[in-house]
DNA sequence: CGAATGATATACT
DNA sequence: GTATATCATTCGA
């Protein structure tokens, strides 16, 4: 079933990427439908945390849907090159966020391999952030999308991953960060409990 | 290991 | 309005 408002608006941004392990990102564009269960995520903890866009309350542009209510899109351009998927959430105001870093797939796997030009299916093809958003055929355009609506949304497949198969650390090319950088913000979802 | 690649934020004129 | 540094990464050598 498809998640609800009330997923996304909890005030628990950790406790959300923490969730969103074993949920299923889905997409359907020009009728192209794609699924991907979520294995690694990242929390960005609004306005404290200095490795999120929104540190300090700055508020532009491009971070303005992460200052609306959760259950949207938050999608942006890394390095000129990467879309990278971040899913909103809290109330308005709250400009927490979850960065999906990687996934597994599970339908579409033709589209996903015609979109990443790959010939085959293996872990890189879903196995970063830029990479999943481009395998799911999520760009820049989609940034402030609903997630309760057609193009995008999350499902729960009743997928539950052990907490002895899960890795928390440290996030992820957040160096800038200073002393936010070593914060346990990231979760990975190991599907046989060794570190990948 | 390092180039690729462009939008964005910030600091200027 | 223009300039420039920076970046939540990826792929190929």
């Amino acid at each position: 079933m498809k998640l609800t408002r009330e997923f996304y608006i909890r005030d628990n941004v950790v406790e959300i990427a923490r969730d969103l392990l074993g949920k299923v990102l889905c997409s359907r564009f020009d009728g192209n439908l794609t699924k991907a269960v979520i294995t690694e995520t990242e929390a960005y903890a609004g306005v404290a945390d200095k490795a999120s866009h929104a540190y300090g309350g700055r508020r532009t542009k491009r971070t303005e849907p992460m200052f609306g209510p959760g259950g949207v899109a938050y999608v942006y351009l890394c390095y000129g090159i990467h879309h990278l998927f971040n899913v909103v959430t809290g109330v308005s105001g709250t400009p927490h966020a979850v960065l999906i870093r990687a996934g597994h797939p599970s339908v579409g796997e033709t589209v996903m391999l015609k979109r990443r030009k790959r010939p085959t299916v293996d872990a890189s093809l879903l196995g970063g952030p830029g990479s999943l958003a481009k395998a799911l055929g999520i760009n820049t355009k989609l940034t402030g999308t609903s997630l309760l609506g057609r193009q995008i949304w999350i499902e729960d497949h009743g997928i539950r991953f052990a907490e002895s198969s899960l890795v928390i650390g440290p996030r992820i090319g957040v160096d800038y960060a200073e002393e936010d950088a070593d914060c346990p913000y990231r979760f990975v979802a190991t599907l046989d409990g060794r570190f990948s």
